[in-house]
DNA sequence: CGCGACGTTGATTTGCCTCAACGATTGTGG
DNA sequence: CCACAATCGTTGAGGCAAATCAACGTCGCG
């Protein structure tokens, strides 16, 4: 539980007190893997910080194709931030991949906070800017990288998820098919 | 010098001093092609508002390849908003491609207008909103789109801007070579 | 047990890149 | 005002990365 505390000391201390605050108003949930926490169309009204498990969000085009935004575990935060900041709807679905522990933060809860402990204005505020880095980065990467630059990123940032997600989940988030991710890793595995 | 006045009245309104108020904070300037306004490695200090003319922002990877994040022409603003709200350096250049009139907006004048029109806070918000989503949107395009479909995209969003910057800076924007970009036209304007 | 999702492998195709050459346009200095 | 260089757009030949289609073994689960 103090999981969530250490993600707030990265950027803003708090007191005993705020941090109890804080803790008073999120709610603990355990979910099985295969929820949809968010549907594309509808509004986002929450952030999630998982404790454990594995999260993902993803949209579906026009055909049926998924493409994986971001995965979240131990110690991440996910949401839809354009719905949730903006109020609209979103395009993107939050779902389950493996058992989870979450602490989910309501927007109006969130509001609330705000207005008690001004500081986390700032914390929230820091979460977008990366949010907003994060896609740039990888839109660069994926215009300028090849498949296997992108899986070797993807490792790095998502170190030993790798090992806990179907493999079809990691060629949708690098952009390629399953089939060629598969040959893409024996050929790494041969050359080295 | 309107036209920024109708920028901020799609989002939030203003009174006639609250606007005059906000005039008072930008600098009007004028600038020739290829002025560089930021570059990679620095601060960002300003958002610019472009009133004429054509701004464009990139990034240049390891080797000494241009990526385009973002054009802006007439209504538009631009600027690295990553640096600019965290304050560190960033990764992007922002450089003029047709002679242009903006105006500057400091990072310290926003920070005063925010307190004297807290409103704006709302206005600039909605920014940031939108370049996340657009940068979300577009990454998804180039992990599911064709060359065509992206380029077509680019025709929708940024409409006459085809007809007035070189045809190498569309191709780097969509992601793929000049040549690749050039054959691509051809070949559309046989099937039709 | 049997079904469905998953991962793998092979054959073939295709979208896009690389390299190279050439005309047209721009702009710059003499 | 011309001459030359530089940049740009186009075209072609050839190559490679990744997609598509199809078949098959494996595993987890109802």
């Amino acid at each position: 539980m103090t999981l969530i505390l250490d993600s707030l000391s990265k950027h803003i201390h708090l007191t005993p007190q705020e941090q109890e605050l804080f803790l008073s108003k999120v709610e603990s949930k355990k979910l099985k893997a295969k929820t949809i926490l968010q549907q594309s169309g509808t509004i986002c009204k929450d952030s999630y910080f998982v404790n454990s498990g594995i999260l993902r969000s993803f949209n579906i085009n026009d055909n049926i194709v998924e493409h994986i935004m971001s995965f979240a575990c131990s110690g991440w935060w996910i949401s839809d931030m354009y719905s949730l900041l903006s109020g609209k709807s979103g395009n993107l679905f939050i779902e389950v991949l493996e058992d989870a522990e979450i602490l989910v933060l309501s927007k109006e809860n969130q509001e609330i906070l705000y207005h008690e402990i001004p500081k986390l204005e700032r914390f929230f505020r820091i979460l977008i800017e990366n949010s907003l880095v994060a896609n740039q980065e990888r839109l660069m990467d994926n215009l300028s990288l090849s498949a296997e630059e992108r899986y070797e990123k993807f490792q790095v940032k998502y170190q030993d998820l790798q090992y806990r997600i179907p493999q079809k989940q990691i060629a949708s988030f690098i952009g390629v098919t399953p089939e060629f991710f598969s040959k893409m890793k024996s050929r790494i595995l041969k050359n080295s």
